[in-house]
DNA sequence: GCAGAGTGTTAACGATCATGAACGACCTAA
DNA sequence: TTAGGTCGTTCATGATCGTTAACACTCTGC
Protein backbone atom coordinates (compact mmCIF):
# COMPACT_ATOMS: atom_id res chain seq x y z
CA UNK A 1 0.00 0.00 0.00
CA UNK A 2 1.14 3.55 0.08
CA UNK A 3 0.34 3.51 3.51
CA UNK A 4 3.33 1.26 4.03
CA UNK A 5 5.89 3.21 1.84
CA UNK A 6 5.07 6.42 3.88
CA UNK A 7 5.57 4.62 6.71
CA UNK A 8 8.81 3.04 6.10
CA UNK A 9 10.53 6.04 3.96
CA UNK A 10 9.49 7.88 7.44
CA UNK A 11 11.49 5.58 9.42
CA UNK A 12 14.15 6.04 7.75
CA UNK A 13 15.41 2.37 8.39
CA UNK A 14 17.50 1.56 5.25
CA UNK A 15 19.14 5.20 4.89
CA UNK A 16 20.31 5.07 8.43
CA UNK A 17 21.26 0.97 8.04
CA UNK A 18 23.21 0.98 4.73
CA UNK A 19 25.63 3.81 6.76
CA UNK A 20 25.97 1.68 9.61
CA UNK A 21 26.39 -1.50 7.56
CA UNK A 22 28.86 0.80 5.28
CA UNK A 23 30.89 2.54 7.94
CA UNK A 24 31.76 -0.85 9.49
CA UNK A 25 32.90 -2.04 6.05
CA UNK A 26 30.62 -5.13 5.70
CA UNK A 27 29.05 -5.99 2.30
CA UNK A 28 25.08 -6.91 2.86
CA UNK A 29 26.31 -10.78 2.18
CA UNK A 30 28.88 -10.41 5.08
CA UNK A 31 26.47 -8.32 7.82
CA UNK A 32 23.86 -11.16 6.68
CA UNK A 33 26.52 -13.95 7.30
CA UNK A 34 26.88 -12.23 10.95
CA UNK A 35 23.19 -11.55 11.40
CA UNK A 36 21.89 -14.93 10.92
CA UNK A 37 19.36 -13.35 8.23
CA UNK A 38 19.76 -13.41 4.00
CA UNK A 39 21.41 -10.75 2.00
CA UNK A 40 17.74 -10.45 0.37
CA UNK A 41 16.59 -8.86 3.82
CA UNK A 42 18.98 -6.43 4.63
CA UNK A 43 19.13 -5.47 0.60
CA UNK A 44 15.19 -5.08 1.41
CA UNK A 45 15.69 -3.37 4.56
CA UNK A 46 18.25 -0.56 3.03
CA UNK A 47 15.47 -0.22 0.03
CA UNK A 48 12.65 0.28 2.33
CA UNK A 49 11.10 -2.20 0.73
CA UNK A 50 9.55 -3.88 4.02
CA UNK A 51 9.11 -3.07 7.01
CA UNK A 52 11.76 -5.39 9.55
CA UNK A 53 10.38 -7.01 12.52
CA UNK A 54 12.01 -5.29 15.62
CA UNK A 55 13.96 -8.90 16.06
CA UNK A 56 14.84 -9.43 12.44
CA UNK A 57 16.22 -5.53 13.17
CA UNK A 58 17.88 -6.69 16.18
CA UNK A 59 19.90 -9.24 14.60
CA UNK A 60 21.31 -7.21 12.27
CA UNK A 61 22.50 -4.67 14.19
CA UNK A 62 23.91 -7.45 16.34
CA UNK A 63 26.13 -7.96 13.24
CA UNK A 64 27.58 -4.51 13.13
CA UNK A 65 27.51 -4.23 15.97
CA UNK A 66 25.15 -1.61 16.82
CA UNK A 67 22.26 -1.63 19.79
CA UNK A 68 18.99 -0.34 19.26
CA UNK A 69 19.02 2.94 20.92
CA UNK A 70 21.69 3.89 19.38
CA UNK A 71 20.12 2.75 16.34
CA UNK A 72 16.90 5.08 16.80
CA UNK A 73 18.98 8.00 18.33
CA UNK A 74 20.08 10.31 14.64
CA UNK A 75 21.97 13.27 14.33
CA UNK A 76 23.17 15.71 11.50
CA UNK A 77 26.30 17.84 11.11
CA UNK A 78 28.74 19.37 8.70
CA UNK A 79 32.38 20.12 7.86
CA UNK A 80 35.46 20.35 5.37
CA UNK A 81 38.24 18.15 4.23
CA UNK A 82 41.73 18.78 5.70
CA UNK A 83 44.76 16.83 5.37
CA UNK A 84 48.11 17.54 7.90
CA UNK A 85 51.29 17.10 8.02
CA UNK A 86 53.34 16.26 10.81
CA UNK A 87 55.57 19.31 10.97
CA UNK A 88 52.67 21.79 10.17
CA UNK A 89 50.26 20.69 13.50
CA UNK A 90 50.48 23.21 15.69
CA UNK A 91 52.49 22.53 19.24
CA UNK A 92 50.66 23.82 22.22
CA UNK A 93 52.70 22.14 25.22
CA UNK A 94 56.05 23.29 26.11
CA UNK A 95 58.60 21.83 28.22
CA UNK A 96 57.99 17.84 29.48
CA UNK A 97 54.49 17.71 27.68
CA UNK A 98 54.08 18.35 24.26
CA UNK A 99 50.60 18.78 22.36
CA UNK A 100 49.72 18.12 18.98
CA UNK A 101 46.55 19.38 17.68
CA UNK A 102 44.65 17.61 14.33
CA UNK A 103 42.62 20.56 12.75
CA UNK A 104 42.18 23.68 14.21
CA UNK A 105 39.79 24.71 16.72
CA UNK A 106 36.92 26.11 15.04
CA UNK A 107 33.27 25.90 16.02
CA UNK A 108 31.28 23.49 15.28
CA UNK A 109 33.72 21.02 15.34
CA UNK A 110 32.51 17.68 16.53
CA UNK A 111 36.29 16.70 18.36
CA UNK A 112 39.29 17.77 18.63
CA UNK A 113 41.90 14.98 18.17
CA UNK A 114 45.57 15.20 19.85
CA UNK A 115 48.87 13.88 19.24
CA UNK A 116 50.56 13.74 22.88
CA UNK A 117 54.07 13.28 23.65
CA UNK A 118 54.96 12.90 27.79
CA UNK A 119 59.12 13.09 28.76
CA UNK A 120 59.80 11.18 31.27
CA UNK A 121 58.71 13.47 34.38
CA UNK A 122 55.57 15.15 32.28
CA UNK A 123 52.72 15.54 34.29
CA UNK A 124 49.66 16.72 33.83
CA UNK A 125 49.69 17.75 37.62
CA UNK A 126 47.68 17.16 41.03
CA UNK A 127 45.62 19.38 39.88
CA UNK A 128 42.54 17.27 38.45
CA UNK A 129 41.32 18.81 34.99
CA UNK A 130 37.54 18.65 34.50
CA UNK A 131 34.90 19.81 31.86
CA UNK A 132 32.63 19.03 29.53
CA UNK A 133 32.25 16.59 27.22
CA UNK A 134 34.29 12.72 27.08
CA UNK A 135 37.44 11.61 25.80
CA UNK A 136 39.84 8.37 25.25
CA UNK A 137 43.08 7.40 23.72
CA UNK A 138 45.49 4.93 22.96
CA UNK A 139 49.32 4.43 24.11
CA UNK A 140 51.04 4.22 21.58
CA UNK A 141 54.82 3.68 23.42
CA UNK A 142 56.02 3.93 26.42
CA UNK A 143 54.04 4.09 29.57
CA UNK A 144 51.44 6.35 31.41
CA UNK A 145 49.48 6.35 35.05
CA UNK A 146 46.26 7.92 34.58
CA UNK A 147 43.95 8.63 37.51
CA UNK A 148 40.31 9.31 36.74
CA UNK A 149 37.99 10.11 39.91
CA UNK A 150 38.82 6.76 42.23
CA UNK A 151 40.92 4.90 39.68
CA UNK A 152 44.26 4.76 38.68
CA UNK A 153 45.82 2.64 36.33
CA UNK A 154 49.30 2.29 34.15
CA UNK A 155 49.09 1.78 30.96
CA UNK A 156 51.28 0.64 28.42
CA UNK A 157 51.38 -0.03 23.86
CA UNK A 158 48.02 -0.55 22.67
CA UNK A 159 46.25 -0.28 25.75
CA UNK A 160 43.28 2.65 25.83
CA UNK A 161 40.18 4.50 27.79
CA UNK A 162 37.85 6.70 27.94
CA UNK A 163 35.46 8.46 30.18
CA UNK A 164 33.34 11.20 30.88
CA UNK A 165 35.25 14.45 31.44
CA UNK A 166 33.76 15.38 34.20
CA UNK A 167 35.46 12.99 36.21
CA UNK A 168 38.90 14.93 37.61
CA UNK A 169 41.47 13.31 35.75
CA UNK A 170 45.68 13.75 35.51
CA UNK A 171 48.25 11.89 33.20
CA UNK A 172 51.35 11.41 34.79
CA UNK A 173 54.42 9.90 32.43
CA UNK A 174 56.14 6.77 34.07
CA UNK A 175 59.29 4.47 33.38
CA UNK A 176 62.17 5.68 31.10
CA UNK A 177 60.88 5.85 27.94
CA UNK A 178 58.67 9.02 26.61
CA UNK A 179 55.01 8.11 26.84
CA UNK A 180 53.12 9.01 22.80
CA UNK A 181 49.59 9.15 22.88
CA UNK A 182 46.87 9.42 20.35
CA UNK A 183 43.54 10.87 22.02
CA UNK A 184 40.49 12.51 21.33
CA UNK A 185 38.04 14.99 23.00
CA UNK A 186 34.63 16.28 22.57
CA UNK A 187 33.41 19.17 22.72
CA UNK A 188 36.69 20.55 21.12
CA UNK A 189 37.47 22.78 24.84
CA UNK A 190 40.86 23.44 23.02
CA UNK B 1 9.89 -21.94 17.07
CA UNK B 2 11.87 -22.01 20.72
CA UNK B 3 14.25 -19.82 19.01
CA UNK B 4 11.74 -17.20 18.24
CA UNK B 5 10.59 -17.60 21.84
CA UNK B 6 14.04 -16.68 23.58
CA UNK B 7 14.58 -14.04 20.93
CA UNK B 8 11.40 -12.46 22.03
CA UNK B 9 11.89 -13.25 25.87
CA UNK B 10 15.64 -11.31 25.27
CA UNK B 11 13.98 -8.12 23.82
CA UNK B 12 11.59 -7.84 26.19
CA UNK B 13 9.51 -6.04 24.26
CA UNK B 14 6.31 -6.85 26.54
CA UNK B 15 7.42 -5.86 29.51
CA UNK B 16 8.41 -2.42 28.52
CA UNK B 17 5.36 -2.18 26.71
CA UNK B 18 2.96 -3.11 29.19
CA UNK B 19 4.62 -0.78 31.66
CA UNK B 20 4.61 2.06 29.33
CA UNK B 21 0.67 1.59 28.62
CA UNK B 22 -0.12 1.08 32.21
CA UNK B 23 1.88 3.97 33.05
CA UNK B 24 -0.09 6.26 30.64
CA UNK B 25 -3.34 5.06 31.84
CA UNK B 26 -4.58 3.16 28.71
CA UNK B 27 -5.91 -0.17 28.59
CA UNK B 28 -4.86 -2.35 25.79
CA UNK B 29 -8.02 -1.08 23.69
CA UNK B 30 -7.52 2.35 24.39
CA UNK B 31 -4.12 2.48 23.32
CA UNK B 32 -5.18 0.28 20.26
CA UNK B 33 -7.41 2.90 18.92
CA UNK B 34 -5.17 5.67 19.22
CA UNK B 35 -2.31 3.77 17.82
CA UNK B 36 -4.31 2.17 15.14
CA UNK B 37 -3.90 -0.96 15.37
CA UNK B 38 -6.02 -3.98 17.33
CA UNK B 39 -5.98 -4.87 20.84
CA UNK B 40 -5.09 -8.16 19.63
CA UNK B 41 -1.92 -6.94 18.45
CA UNK B 42 -1.21 -5.27 21.80
CA UNK B 43 -1.73 -7.89 23.41
CA UNK B 44 0.35 -10.74 22.04
CA UNK B 45 3.16 -8.46 21.98
CA UNK B 46 2.98 -7.74 25.63
CA UNK B 47 2.84 -11.44 26.08
CA UNK B 48 5.96 -11.98 23.80
CA UNK B 49 3.73 -14.08 21.48
CA UNK B 50 4.93 -12.62 18.62
CA UNK B 51 7.85 -10.06 17.50
CA UNK B 52 6.25 -6.71 16.05
CA UNK B 53 7.51 -5.03 13.00
CA UNK B 54 9.27 -2.15 13.60
CA UNK B 55 6.03 -0.09 11.83
CA UNK B 56 3.75 -1.59 14.68
CA UNK B 57 5.67 -0.94 17.61
CA UNK B 58 5.85 3.23 16.39
CA UNK B 59 2.44 3.20 15.97
CA UNK B 60 1.88 1.96 18.96
CA UNK B 61 4.37 3.70 20.77
CA UNK B 62 3.20 6.43 19.53
CA UNK B 63 -0.03 6.17 20.73
CA UNK B 64 1.54 6.08 24.35
CA UNK B 65 3.42 8.39 23.37
CA UNK B 66 6.92 7.23 23.29
CA UNK B 67 9.90 7.57 20.68
CA UNK B 68 11.51 4.44 19.69
CA UNK B 69 14.74 5.73 20.89
CA UNK B 70 13.50 6.28 24.24
CA UNK B 71 11.80 2.70 24.23
CA UNK B 72 15.45 1.05 23.20
CA UNK B 73 17.06 3.54 25.90
CA UNK B 74 16.79 1.42 29.04
CA UNK B 75 18.86 -1.17 27.48
CA UNK B 76 21.65 -3.05 29.03
CA UNK B 77 23.65 -0.18 30.91
CA UNK B 78 27.05 0.53 29.73
CA UNK B 79 29.51 -0.29 32.41
CA UNK B 80 31.39 2.58 33.88
CA UNK B 81 34.58 0.74 32.08
CA UNK B 82 37.55 3.06 31.77
CA UNK B 83 40.73 1.56 31.27
CA UNK B 84 41.07 -0.98 28.42
CA UNK B 85 44.12 -3.49 28.02
CA UNK B 86 45.40 -4.07 24.08
CA UNK B 87 44.67 -7.88 24.40
CA UNK B 88 41.00 -7.45 25.86
CA UNK B 89 40.24 -4.42 23.06
CA UNK B 90 37.51 -5.99 20.47
CA UNK B 91 38.78 -7.06 17.12
CA UNK B 92 36.38 -5.48 14.72
CA UNK B 93 37.99 -6.40 11.24
CA UNK B 94 39.40 -9.01 9.53
CA UNK B 95 42.55 -10.36 6.94
CA UNK B 96 44.76 -7.09 6.15
CA UNK B 97 42.83 -4.88 8.31
CA UNK B 98 42.09 -4.98 11.85
CA UNK B 99 40.15 -3.24 13.86
CA UNK B 100 40.56 -2.69 17.93
CA UNK B 101 37.55 -0.66 18.84
CA UNK B 102 38.45 1.40 22.61
CA UNK B 103 35.25 0.98 24.87
CA UNK B 104 32.18 -0.62 23.63
CA UNK B 105 29.81 0.60 21.31
CA UNK B 106 26.93 1.59 23.56
CA UNK B 107 23.93 4.07 23.92
CA UNK B 108 25.42 7.76 24.94
CA UNK B 109 28.86 7.73 23.85
CA UNK B 110 29.95 10.95 22.03
CA UNK B 111 32.40 9.22 19.95
CA UNK B 112 34.45 5.56 19.25
CA UNK B 113 37.97 5.79 18.81
CA UNK B 114 40.12 3.07 17.15
CA UNK B 115 42.84 1.37 16.82
CA UNK B 116 43.82 0.21 13.07
CA UNK B 117 46.47 -1.48 11.61
CA UNK B 118 46.73 -2.24 7.95
CA UNK B 119 48.90 -4.75 6.29
CA UNK B 120 50.48 -4.57 2.92
CA UNK B 121 47.53 -4.67 0.46
CA UNK B 122 45.04 -3.06 2.52
CA UNK B 123 42.41 -1.02 1.49
CA UNK B 124 38.86 -0.11 2.65
CA UNK B 125 37.84 -0.56 -1.22
CA UNK B 126 37.16 1.44 -3.79
CA UNK B 127 33.73 1.75 -2.41
CA UNK B 128 33.70 5.47 -0.47
CA UNK B 129 31.90 5.09 2.87
CA UNK B 130 29.49 7.84 3.68
CA UNK B 131 28.29 8.34 6.75
CA UNK B 132 26.91 11.02 9.45
CA UNK B 133 29.32 12.90 11.64
CA UNK B 134 33.06 13.47 11.49
CA UNK B 135 36.08 11.44 12.03
CA UNK B 136 40.24 12.59 12.26
CA UNK B 137 43.28 10.60 13.45
CA UNK B 138 47.20 10.23 13.43
CA UNK B 139 49.24 8.07 11.22
CA UNK B 140 51.58 6.42 14.36
CA UNK B 141 53.50 4.55 11.89
CA UNK B 142 53.49 2.92 8.33
CA UNK B 143 52.26 5.17 5.05
CA UNK B 144 48.62 5.32 3.98
CA UNK B 145 46.93 7.10 1.12
CA UNK B 146 43.97 8.71 1.97
CA UNK B 147 41.07 9.89 -0.32
CA UNK B 148 38.10 12.16 0.58
CA UNK B 149 36.10 13.50 -1.69
CA UNK B 150 38.54 14.97 -4.96
CA UNK B 151 41.35 15.56 -2.54
CA UNK B 152 44.13 12.30 -2.30
CA UNK B 153 47.16 12.60 -0.08
CA UNK B 154 49.55 10.41 1.25
CA UNK B 155 50.34 10.44 4.84
CA UNK B 156 53.22 9.22 6.92
CA UNK B 157 54.26 8.90 10.92
CA UNK B 158 53.00 11.98 12.67
CA UNK B 159 50.78 13.24 9.93
CA UNK B 160 46.89 13.94 10.39
CA UNK B 161 43.47 13.73 8.94
CA UNK B 162 39.96 15.01 9.85
CA UNK B 163 36.65 15.51 7.73
CA UNK B 164 33.00 15.64 7.50
CA UNK B 165 32.52 11.54 7.31
CA UNK B 166 29.75 12.63 5.12
CA UNK B 167 32.17 13.15 2.27
CA UNK B 168 32.99 9.46 0.58
CA UNK B 169 36.44 8.48 1.53
CA UNK B 170 38.84 5.58 1.46
CA UNK B 171 41.84 4.68 3.14
CA UNK B 172 44.48 2.36 1.38
CA UNK B 173 48.09 1.27 2.40
CA UNK B 174 51.33 1.98 0.33
CA UNK B 175 54.71 1.02 1.00
CA UNK B 176 56.02 -2.31 2.54
CA UNK B 177 55.37 -1.22 5.88
CA UNK B 178 51.93 -1.73 7.84
CA UNK B 179 50.15 0.86 8.54
CA UNK B 180 48.92 2.29 12.30
CA UNK B 181 46.26 4.30 13.00
CA UNK B 182 44.81 5.85 15.98
CA UNK B 183 41.26 7.24 14.94
CA UNK B 184 37.94 8.86 16.47
CA UNK B 185 34.89 9.09 14.45
CA UNK B 186 31.45 10.88 15.93
CA UNK B 187 28.68 9.67 16.79
CA UNK B 188 29.94 6.14 17.50
CA UNK B 189 28.74 3.83 14.45
CA UNK B 190 30.65 1.14 15.36
C1' DG C 1 -30.00 -13.34 38.76
C1' DC C 2 -28.81 -10.93 34.79
C1' DA C 3 -27.75 -7.56 31.41
C1' DG C 4 -24.13 -4.45 29.85
C1' DA C 5 -19.64 -2.64 29.47
C1' DG C 6 -15.14 -3.10 30.77
C1' DT C 7 -10.80 -6.01 31.01
C1' DG C 8 -7.08 -9.36 28.62
C1' DT C 9 -6.71 -13.67 25.82
C1' DT C 10 -7.01 -16.75 21.90
C1' DA C 11 -8.09 -19.09 17.05
C1' DA C 12 -8.38 -18.64 12.12
C1' DC C 13 -7.38 -16.28 8.14
C1' DG C 14 -5.62 -12.84 4.86
C1' DA C 15 -1.59 -9.74 4.52
C1' DT C 16 3.17 -9.26 4.89
C1' DC C 17 7.79 -10.68 5.91
C1' DA C 18 12.20 -13.57 5.48
C1' DT C 19 14.10 -16.92 2.72
C1' DG C 20 16.50 -19.30 -1.16
C1' DA C 21 17.68 -18.99 -5.74
C1' DA C 22 18.09 -16.75 -9.37
C1' DC C 23 19.86 -12.31 -12.09
C1' DG C 24 22.96 -8.63 -14.24
C1' DA C 25 26.75 -5.56 -13.25
C1' DC C 26 31.20 -4.94 -11.82
C1' DC C 27 36.02 -6.35 -10.72
C1' DT C 28 40.43 -9.21 -11.16
C1' DA C 29 43.37 -12.62 -12.89
C1' DA C 30 44.60 -15.84 -16.30
C1' DT D 1 38.49 -12.77 -24.15
C1' DT D 2 37.09 -15.95 -20.51
C1' DA D 3 36.34 -17.72 -15.96
C1' DG D 4 35.64 -16.88 -11.22
C1' DG D 5 34.76 -13.88 -7.65
C1' DT D 6 32.31 -10.06 -5.65
C1' DC D 7 28.48 -6.87 -5.32
C1' DG D 8 23.32 -5.42 -4.79
C1' DT D 9 18.72 -6.53 -6.63
C1' DT D 10 14.53 -9.19 -7.70
C1' DC D 11 10.95 -12.87 -7.44
C1' DA D 12 8.24 -17.07 -5.84
C1' DT D 13 7.25 -19.40 -1.74
C1' DG D 14 6.87 -20.94 3.06
C1' DA D 15 6.83 -18.65 7.62
C1' DT D 16 5.05 -15.18 10.47
C1' DC D 17 2.52 -11.09 11.57
C1' DG D 18 -1.80 -8.22 12.22
C1' DT D 19 -6.68 -8.47 12.01
C1' DT D 20 -11.23 -10.06 12.82
C1' DA D 21 -14.16 -12.21 15.79
C1' DA D 22 -14.91 -14.78 19.13
C1' DC D 23 -13.94 -16.21 24.21
C1' DA D 24 -13.81 -16.05 29.57
C1' DC D 25 -13.57 -13.13 33.28
C1' DT D 26 -14.62 -9.06 36.45
C1' DC D 27 -17.23 -5.34 37.66
C1' DT D 28 -21.50 -2.30 38.21
C1' DG D 29 -26.31 -1.34 38.37
C1' DC D 30 -30.86 -2.93 38.20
Amino acid sequence: MNDLNTELRDLRLGERLRILRERAGLSQRALAKRANVTNATISLVEADKTNPSVGALRRILDGIPVSLSEFFAFEPEPEQVIFYQAEDLPEIGKGKLSLKRVGNSQFGRAMTILHERYEPGADTGRVMYQHEGEEGGVVVSGRIEVTVGEERRILGPGDGYYFDSRKPHRFRQVGGEPCVIVSACTPPTF
